[in-house]
Order: structure tokens, then sequence, then C-alpha cells
DNA sequence: TGTACATCAGTGAACGCGCGTTCACTGATGTAC
DNA sequence: TGTACATCAGTGAACGCGCGTTCACTGATGTAC
């Protein structure tokens, strides 16, 4: 069973994009060498160099896989226990916004650790998945609560913020699912609530 | 005016922990080299050798002086408006906690990059600190509010990570001081007046 | 189907560069008399 | 106070190492006839 050459340096390079994502997360950004790049998706140094030109350009196209996978998934994400309600409360949506981190918890570490770290491309990379799904966010929370879109927009950080703070916990394996969520949602829904002061005194 | 040789080193010691957190703030770890760090001290690069023995041990000394920093200034910081108040409510122990870390926003900002990257000396200081400012803030929480420390431990995080939504969107200037404080303090209000139905659910 | 040739993913070897690290040295500061 | 010597913070030069990068080469895959 040979593989054709397409297929066989595609999964080549798929292995390579993976490697980088693993070594970055196992050993930190000062750790990621094309040598340990390349030894991590099981090929030789030199390699690195027939699918990348360079360290940034391989993090450029592992971030793109990143940041549409997660775009994906939290359009797609739906509760497991309670399918009727899904995306239908301020619950609902947190809970697809949570859940689609929580799917890769790895890759959420990663966005955890460089969404304000600027210097590497992926830092940049998840900056402006974060400005899309701040607004995305903020779109989903004003439809199924009484507010519309400009009320709680100032408050988008805070309610990205919450959505953070939740897939944190979980990470670190503190609370369970649902507790979490719950969480989330009475910070979200109290900030909602008092939408009207915030927005006033925002600048 | 010659300087005693005691002071002189002090001062090229000093000047070089800021070099390193000059650097690591304005270039990313990957710049944080002994010749960076040696050139914005303004001295020769084996002069760095001369007070610290690696670019760790330049980080341990480095975190340790800003952890020390952050500790006496959440104790003594009081609001600048409402002296009366300070300390005395919710709203006043966030407005403490957040006002001590927005005095240096460089640093607040390397500590929101860092703090979950233990893979520099300086994520690893930052999650010791994370963990003694969770405690602390759970503490000052509870006696302001009508909650045992037992009963809001769980929210720990969630408390915390409003205090660091605050201080992440006054880093940003989307918003201004008041106004940060007063979000997060609907969110940890909220979470607080909720804290049985959310401790029952915890793990 | 079989053969001769073309393509190209992957590699070993080699290179220059910048880094961390060491060390003999300098000259200003400190000290003993 | 003055002098001779000791100390030591800071330095220029040199070193080895690991990194990114290049390149000629290999051998499996693809293709034309």
């Amino acid at each position: 069973m040979t593989l054709s050459r397409q297929l066989s340096k595609e999964r080549t390079r798929a292995r390579l994009i993976q490697g980088t994502l693993k070594v970055l997360y196992k050993e930190g950004s000062a750790a990621l060498t094309t040598g340990r790049i390349a030894e991590s998706a099981g090929v030789a140094q030199p390699t690195f160099y027939v699918h990348f030109s360079s360290i940034d350009d391989a993090l450029h196209h592992a971030s793109e896989l990143v940041c549409d996978r997660w775009l994906r998934a939290v359009r797609t994400t739906r509760e497991e226990h309670d399918d009727g309600d899904a995306g239908q409360s301020v619950r609902g949506v947190l809970a697809r916004y949570i859940d689609a981190m929580v799917i890769d918890p790895k890759v959420a570490e990663l966005f955890l650790r460089h969404r304000r770290d600027s210097s590497l491309v992926l830092g940049r990379a998840f900056r402006r998945l974060t400005d899309r799904a701040r607004l995305s966010l903020v779109e989903d929370i004003a439809a199924v609560s009484h507010a519309s879109v400009d009320e709680i927009l100032p408050c988008a950080d805070f309610l990205l913020g919450a959505v953070l703070g939740a897939v944190e916990i979980l990470l670190d394996r503190k609370w369970d699912r649902e507790a979490a969520i719950a969480a989330a949602a009475t910070m979200v829904d109290a900030l909602v609530v008092s939408r009207a002061g915030i927005a006033q005194a925002a600048e």
C-alpha cells in the first residue's frame, strides 16, 4: 500500500504542523526549533524546509488550522445533555463557546498562553480570532437576552472574560463543565442586566 | 561625586533587572538574550555574568522584585476618590486589587502574558503569585460580604478572573477605571450571592 | 504489460551566525600604615 | 595627609555549541511511449 506522492506530502506537512503545536505546548516557545519540530513529526530536520519557509510560516499555518477549527466548532457545537435548549439562552450560548474551546484542551491552553503575546505569530493570529469571537459572542448573547448589540457591546471583553475564565477552570480541572458554565452564566446575566449603567459609565 | 563600589554595583544590578523586564515586554521572550539585556542596561554583555549566573537567574530576581512590589501594593493601595469606603465593600476590595496591578501597566501586561506559561521562570513565579493573590482575594471578599471563606473559595478563580478581566480592559484603554471596577463588582456580587448553588455544583 | 525517463519528497553533510560562557586584564575604589 | 598595595566591578577577546539555512544527492513515485 504505497501512498501517492501528494497524499504522503500532505501527511508529512500535517505532522509538522501538529509537531509545531506539540513542541510549543510541551516545551514552550524557547524550544520551538526546526529540529525539535521535525523530530516531533518523525522526519529529518531539513524536511521542515520542504514544507515551510520558516518557523513563523509553520506557526502561521498552524494558527490558521486552529482558528478555522474553533470557528467551525463554535457554530456547530450543541449541548450534550439538553439539546432542546441549545443556544436559546445565555447559558446555552456560553456553553457553545466554552465547549468549542475545550474540545481540544491543548490548543485551548496555547490560546490562553499566547493570546496577549504578539511577539509570536501565533499570538497575533489569536488576537484576530479574539476580535472575531468577541463580536460573535456579543451578537449571540444579544439575540437570547433582552438587550441590543449596541447596549452590551461595551461589555464584550467582560463577556469574553467570563467564557475564558470558565475555560481556564475546566483546563485546570477544578470544576466540572456544568458548574463552570453556570458560574459564567451568572456573571454574564448580572452584567447584561446592569447594561444601561455600565454602558453609560464606559468611555 | 564618585559612587561607592557597593552602590554602583547595586545600581548596575537594578538596571539589568529593569533591562530584563524591558526587553521581555518590548521584544518578547525570543529576544531575551544576555546581550540585549546588557545593552538595555547600558553595560557590556559579559557584565551580565558579574550579577547573574544565567538568564533564568535574572528572571528569578526580576520576578521576586515584581511580586513583592505587587503584594505590598495590594495591601496599601487606597481608592483615590472615596477614601472612606476603601476596602469596606466588594467594590472597594476589587478596586484595591485592580489598582495594585495597574500601577505598573508594563509589569501587569507581562503578568497577563506569562501567568500560564510555565516554560519561563517568570511564568512559574507568576503562578505562585496567583495562588497567593487568589486566597487573599477570597478572604478580603468574604470579609466585606455575607459569605464565609469556605462558601466562596470554590469561586476563587472566577473572582480573580473578574479582577484580571478589569485589568486587561484598563491596559487596553477600552474603559475608564470606574467603569471597569463597577463591571467587575457587578459580576463578583452576582457570583457571591449565588454562592450556595455554585458551591453545591462544584466538585 | 513493460521500459526508459522525469519528477520530487525527503535526506546527510556542510556552512555561517549569534548565542552563552569563560578569562585575563584594567582602572577606579577601598584600606593599611 | 600621603603612599603603597589589595580589591573588584566591568570589559574585550576568544571559544564551543546549536541553530537556521542551503544544496547535491537518493530512491520511490509518476508518466510517456
